[in-house]
DNA sequence: TGGGTCATGTAACCTGTTACATGATTAG
DNA sequence: CTAATCATGTAACAGGTTACATGACCCA
């Protein structure tokens, strides 16, 4: 999956693995992270495949470096798998997965968590996001056809986000209603914590 | 991160990898999927780690099972992950690392995609979806308090569908609106594909 | 007789994470 | 003087996917 992001951001314009690690973290962060292990190790692998070419750059007062470039048939790779349509979504969750086993904690515990969770933004801290965002509108005023598609991309974020603390509140509405339950039933049987023996009836 | 999942479904009683694979499958299918090649592979690991310990049933009429029973210290370590809250949420949209480049392909072809997208549903077909919900609900009489969490995922699930859809509509709209853009603009020399040879300013 | 369910896995591969290692230049 | 930026990676491991393989029983 990386290797498709990679190559697209490639497609964009020549770059260093420097240079794709610093536009995941700035620009693609909401919906992908990348580290820069896996982007070198990427890059080798796509070379040997024969969608891009390296060219190394000898530079005085900097490092050395490897300017990546995009081959025909890196190109049509790129086409071929934005057409491809046929893969399924693949949702996974750790947080849902988290969320269904609650059971074996405190209700108190989760309510604080659900809590403090609804806050939590996706996205990377605003100083990096605003200057991607300058370094975006830029590309914006030179190809507007393709600007709209990152545009698209923060506008899932934010309503992800938005959604995000949506549910939370209705998690918490669900947990006070539980904990006010438990407690009008008095001693009815509803142990907290750890009903470790029992099985399902 | 399968591992804690696995855990906690043999947490709420002994299991067999086949039992394991169809939870999965009817039930958290809507935020994680897994595959038998790789339940069979964890629960050797966790069994090494001592979470969990197997006993051989010998069966007649059907072949022979591994039941699965979780440890004190495989409890402990349920505990203990579902406490800790350091691990950074990770979001990973391939969705979205596709649409981010779609500036590739004709705006009528990316169109098409998101209007299609829009009613594509993230939960697995109604008939295993009723036949799963039956089992929850008959556990949530046993036990309303772990059985709430369980709900809580489910209403994620239908929440980010509706989000999912909106979003849609979103797209549509903006694509909409750079097509009447680039056909008002007539020859204002924006090449609808390939621009190769160009660099950004 | 053909397909679904129950039941087990292995092997090879691909993808992602964590930890480590190096070193010059530049801005505060 | 110290931290950030530019620039490169390797090694080991963990996690996930794809493809394959077997076999009995039951229902239509």
């Amino acid at each position: 999956m990386l290797k498709r992001g990679i190559l697209g951001l490639i497609g964009n314009g020549d770059k260093t693995g420097y240079e794709i690690m610093t536009v995941f973290r700035d620009s693609l962060n909401h919906f992908w992270m990348a580290q820069t292990s896996q982007i070198y190790r990427e890059l080798q692998t796509m070379e040997k495949a024969g969608w891009i070419t390296q060219t190394h750059v000898v530079q005085t007062g900097r490092p050395d470096k490897n300017v990546f470039s995009i081959t025909p048939a890196g190109h049509a790779e790129l086409l071929r798998w934005l057409r491809d349509h046929s893969a399924p979504v693949r949702y996974r969750n750790p947080f849902l997965m988290k969320t269904f086993f609650m059971g074996e904690l405190p209700v108190e515990e989760n309510l604080a968590f659900f809590r403090a969770f609804r806050d939590v933004s996706v996205f990377p801290d605003e100083g990096r996001q605003a200057a991607a965002s300058a370094d975006m509108y830029r590309q914006a005023i030179a190809h507007p056809e393709k600007a709209v598609y990152w545009k698209l991309t923060i506008e899932f974020g934010r309503m992800y986000e938005k959604m995000q603390r949506e549910w939370c509140d209705y998690c918490i509405r669900e947990l006070e209603d539980l904990q006010r339950a438990t407690r009008a039933g008095e001693r009815t049987d509803v142990p907290p914590h750890h009903p470790q023996e029992e099985e399902e009836a």
